[in-house]
DNA sequence: ACATATGCCGTAAACGTTTACATTCACTGC
DNA sequence: GCAGTGAATGTAAACGTTTACGGCATATGT
C-alpha cells in the first residue's frame, strides 16, 4: 500500500542508500541519478515515513506545545504564531491543553517527551525547579514565563503597565483599580509589582480590587468591587476580565467611559469589535510564537538562554475618556 | 542517557519480549515477572520510544486535526474537545490551522498523513472528491461539512436556523435580514438552504444582506446593508460577524435590541460577556469536538461512515427585543 | 605507467519496539 | 511412565530510515 525507499530504489535502478541521499541532497549523488530518482519518488508518491527517520535520527519533526487553555484567544494567537515558524521549518506543532492545572501539565510533558525533544511552555504553572531540571535534559523556551538559565518570550509587562496609567492619569484619574487575575499567573505578579514601582503624581492612589478568575463571575466581581471602591478607572489583568468588567458595569446601568475607564491588557482581536471598543494593551501574541518556535528551531534555546521581552503598545480605543 | 527495553530487561534479568509483554499487559508473564519488570521500568524512569513503537505497529499515537483558523474561537473550542477525548484514550493532538486557504490545507494534509494515519477536518475547503479519496485509505471524520460516504460531525443548522426565526417572528419582526458568511463555508451554504425552506407568516419577509468576510469591515459592511434595508432583525452567519454587527450598529447610534435585533450562531464564549449579551444559537462545539474524535479513536469512522447530527439550542439573550 | 585522489554508489549496521514462533518446563490424564 | 497440554519465556525477524564504511571506477599528478 505505502511505498517505500525499497520501492522506489528498485524502479529506479539504484539502492536505497542513493534513493535516500538524493532525496535529502547530502552526500554526492550524480546529478543524472538525483534527477531520476526524484522523478520516481514523485511518480510513485512516496512519502519518507518520519517514524522510521525519528528512530534513526533520534529527532522529530515536531514541537511540543504545552498550554493553559486554547480557548483563551491569547494563547490561540501564540499557538498561531508557532505554527507559521514551525511551518517555515517544516515542523508541526503537538497542542496539549491543560486546562490551567499543574498536574494535567506535568503529565502533559512526561507524554509529550516520549514524542518531541523541544517543547515551548506557555505560562507553565510548575514549579521553576521542575521547569529548569527539564530544560537541563531538553530544548525548552518559555512563554509569559521567566525561569533563571531558561530560554523565555514574554511581552513587556512594566512597559504596558506603564503606559496604561500614564493614559489614565494623563486623563485625569485620580482613583484607579486594578483588577488582577489568577495568582498562580507569573504575568499577573509580573505586572503587579510594575505597578507598584510606578511614579504616581501625589493626587492619584492607585487601589488594589482584588485577584479574579477569567471568567464571567471574575468580571462582575471585579466590576463590583471596583464600583464599591468609588474608581474612576478600573485596569484588568486581561481582556477578557476586561470583557466581563464592562459587562457588568452596562448592566448596573454606568456608562463606560464616561462614569468609569476600562483598560485592558493583550488586545484579542474582539477587543477591536465591541461597543465601546476595549482600549489596551498591545501585546504581540503572534510574534511572541514566532519568536518562542524560533529559538527552539534554530538551537538557540539550549546554547545560550536568554529571555526576550517583545515591545507592546497602548491602543487607545473608546472605553477610556477624561474624567 | 535514556532508557530503553534492553536496559530494563538486563536490570530485571529478562528478555526484552518479557518486558515489552508485562508493561504491554498482553500475552502471559507471571505475576511475580510482571511486577518486578513494572518496578524496575519506574525506578530507572523508562518511557517508550514512540517512534519506535509506530515504527513496527504502523499506528500512532497522535490523530491529526486541520482547521482553518485557531483564532476563531469555534475551532478552539473544537481542539479542545477533540483533546478531551484524546487524552483519554492516550492520544495527542496534532494541530495545523490553514489560514483557511485550499492549498495549505491540501499540504497540511500530506505532511500530516506522514505523520499520523486518522485525521479530523474542520470544515475543509478542498473539494469533495479529495475528500472521498483521503477516507478511503485513511481514517477520516469531518467537522462542519456533509460528504457522501465519510463521517461527520455538524451542528443541527436547519434546527438552529428554525429556532432563530421563529423567536424573532414570535417577536413581531417583520423585516429579518440574514447576513451570511464566506461562500466557501458548507455551513453557511446549509444554513442558507433552511432559510429557504422556512415557512413564514405571509406578514414577514427575509432579505438576503449578502455574503461578508469574518473580520472587523465584514461586520461593518453587514450591519450597513441591513440599516440600508430597513431591517428590524439581523440573523448573523455567526457570533463573531454578529459581534462586528453590533460594534457598527452601536457606533450608528442605533440601539440594540430596542431599534435592531441581532442573533448569532454558535455561542461562543464572549457571547454571553458583551453588553448587550448576544442572543445566539449555542452549538455544543466542544461537544463537536469530542463526538469526531470518538469516532476515529473507536474505528466506527471507516467501518460505518455515518453523519452525526448534534442539536443545538438558542439562547435568549438581550441583543433581542420585541419589535 | 603508476600511485593517488576523488566522485559515485552499494553494503550493512543501527535506531527501539512488537510479535510470530520456538523452546522449556511443569502438570494433567490415561 | 508417557503423550499431550498450556503457561512462561526467549529468539529473532520485521518495521523504514539514515549513515559510516568500503569498493570501484575514473580522473589527476608525477
Amino acid at each position: 500500500m505505502t511505498v517505500t525507499l525499497r520501492e522506489v530504489a528498485e524502479v529506479a535502478g539504484v539502492s536505497i542508500a542513493t534513493v535516500s541521499r538524493a532525496l535529502a541532497d547530502v552526500g554526492s549523488v550524480a546529478a543524472e541519478t538525483r534527477q531520476r530518482v526524484r522523478r520516481v519518488a514523485k511518480t510513485l508518491g512516496y512519502q519518507p515515513n518520519q517514524a522510521a527517520r525519528q528512530l534513526v535520527t533520534g529527532r522529530g519533526q515536531a514541537i511540543g506545545l504545552i498550554i493553559p487553555d486554547l480557548q483563551n484567544p491569547f494563547y490561540a494567537s501564540v499557538a498561531k504564531g508557532i505554527q507559521y515558524r514551525a511551518r517555515a521549518a517544516g515542523l508541526h506543532a503537538i497542542i496539549v491543553d491543560t486546562d490551567d492545572n499543574a498536574d494535567n501539565e506535568r503529565f502533559a510533558i512526561a507524554q509529550l517527551l516520549s514524542v518531541v525533544d523541544r517543547l515551548i511552555l506557555a505560562s507553565p504553572r510548575i514549579g521553576e525547579g521542575e521547569i529548569q531540571q527539564l530544560a537541563e535534559h531538553h530544548s525548552v523556551v518559555l512563554i509569559n514565563r521567566e525561569v533563571p538559565a531558561v530560554s523565555s518570550v514574554v511581552g513587556d509587562n512594566r512597559s504596558g503597565i506603564e503606559q496604561s496609567l500614564s493614559h489614565l492619569t494623563a486623563l485625569g484619574h485620580q482613583a484607579i483599580g486594578y483588577a488582577g487575575g489568577p495568582k498562580t499567573s507569573w504575568s499577573n505578579t509580573d505586572r503587579r509589582t510594575a505597578l507598584g514601582t510606578f511614579d504616581f503624581p501625589t493626587s492619584t492612589h492607585l487601589i488594589d480590587l482584588g485577584s479574579y478568575r477569567i471568567s464571567k463571575a471574575g468580571g462582575v466581581a471585579a466590576a463590583d468591587a471596583g464600583i464599591a471602591a468609588g474608581v474612576t478607572a478600573i485596569m484588568a489583568f486581561n481582556d477578557q476580565l476586561a470583557l466581563g468588567i464592562l459587562g457588568r458595569l452596562t448592566e448596573r446601568g454606568i456608562r463606560v467611559p464616561q462614569d468609569v475607564s476600562v483598560v485592558g491588557f493583550d488586545d484579542i482581536p474582539v477587543a477591536r469589535l465591541l461597543a465601546p471598543s476595549l482600549t489596551t494593551v498591545a501585546v504581540p501574541m503572534t510574534r511572541i510564537g514566532e519568536t518562542a518556535a524560533g529559538l527552539l528551531i534554530n538551537g538557540k534555546a539550549l546554547s545560550a538562554p536568554k529571555s526576550t521581552v517583545l515591545d507592546v503598545e497602548l491602543q487607545v480605543r473608546s472605553s477610556t475618556a477624561p474624567q
